[in-house]
DNA sequence: ATCTATTCATAATG
DNA sequence: TCATTATGAATAGAT
């Protein structure tokens, strides 16, 4: 229900993950609240984000309905309790050392770094992922390039046009490009002629699929790699 | 979202309100669903019915989830009040998941995904290493596979020799080689000579298919394609 | 349960 | 974060 129907995954871009989180936390929060005042219900919403701050909803009281929860599940663990808040600690460190450290193996093992042990069959594979991810981030890669160079052919024509107006208005509508331009334009005379737009690109040619290049335009700069 | 819009109270028709606790209850399991997944969040919903019937959700685990509930409480309610072993406890769980997170991310960028955000410069960088990679794992894999190629040459000439002292022991110590080799040996004279090591190499250093090498060393069959 | 007419939630955008 | 809007989803009421 947006502007496009969108697929259930994780959001991979970090803002706009971020953006959602807080719209859909507020509607869930809302309906919850809904259900259960249309509905005589007992109503409780716990959600962590990522960033692990906590939000919640409860039609009651949170701690009376987790106690009936328990209660309900027939657990008398008494969740609440600190009896071994420690221990509990120390198993969450535990556990998340461990992802932790199969984490860092993955990663060094992607970094071409500590890959005694793995078989030919292993080292093919990292091979292969490796070089999906790299195609994938050289494609990225492009595409920012082109965009700034894209952007860059605009600011470069609407110059040229703009000097041609200068030139006009100066001397008159004579000849519009000549020598005289070169030295009035700092140098920035970059095409043959006004009528023709100047197009740079990157020495291979690559798909030119034009997507809005806001970046560069905040950048304004020229440079010229 | 109905035929008509309704305020949000008590439904007093008990057949009504149970259809509608039936129908809003399995929206919010859903949205609450969906929040987890997109939003990489952990979230948990517990509903009692009017008739005190429970429905839960919970993208983990809701005990875990109840516990860190608790924890995240009680952190915050009493700062001051956990002893020290607890607290210690607590940041060093807390420093470690950051680490998890932010190695996660970068691990997902190695993988050629949520690469939004980064410049041009940040994806030349990941590039380059990714190619550093790369060098390693296939000079690593060249390496066994060379080895695995270097052992079964070894086999090769002990089994010719075993069959040059045979060939010996049965027609004496005239001709060792010869055009008898041949039938004897079941096509297995690679050498021209006994004298020179038979030699197997890697015709191209590229990934040809190296469906587990070490087999063929535990079988002791030769396969030359 | 199933079917619509509506209202609602929200994705994209500024 | 806030506001707007087009669009897909949820659902109230009826069958």
């Amino acid at each position: 229900m947006g502007r496009c129907k969108i697929v259930i995954r994780r959001i991979d871009n970090s803002t706009s993950r971020q953006v959602t989180f807080s719209k859909r936390r507020s509607g869930l929060l809302k309906k919850a609240e809904e259900l259960a005042i249309l509905c005589d219900a007992d109503v409780g919403v716990i959600i962590f984000s990522s960033t692990n701050k906590l939000y919640e909803y409860s039609s009651s009281s949170m701690k009376t309905l987790i106690e009936r929860y328990n209660k309900t599940k027939e657990e008398h663990h008494q969740l609440g309790n600190s009896t071994s808040e420690v221990k509990y600690w120390q198993r969450e460190a535990a556990m998340l050392r461990q992802q932790l450290q199969s984490l860092h193996e993955n990663h060094r093992q992607m970094m071409g770094e500590e890959l005694t042990g793995l078989s030919a069959k292993d080292l093919q594979n990292l091979e292969n992922q490796l070089e999906i991810s790299l195609r994938g981030i050289r494609m990225k890669k492009e595409k920012i390039l082109m965009d700034e160079i894209q952007d860059l052919n605009r600011k470069v024509n609407l110059i040229h046009q703009d000097n041609t107006e200068l030139y006009k208005k100066v001397y008159g509508t004579k000849d519009a490009n000549g020598a005289h331009i070169s030295s009035l334009t700092n140098g920035l005379s970059v095409g043959e002629d006004a009528g023709i737009p100047i197009d740079l690109q990157l020495s291979q040619p690559q798909p030119q699929d034009h997507e809005a290049p806001e970046r560069a335009t905040k950048l304004g700069r020229l440079q010229l790699r």
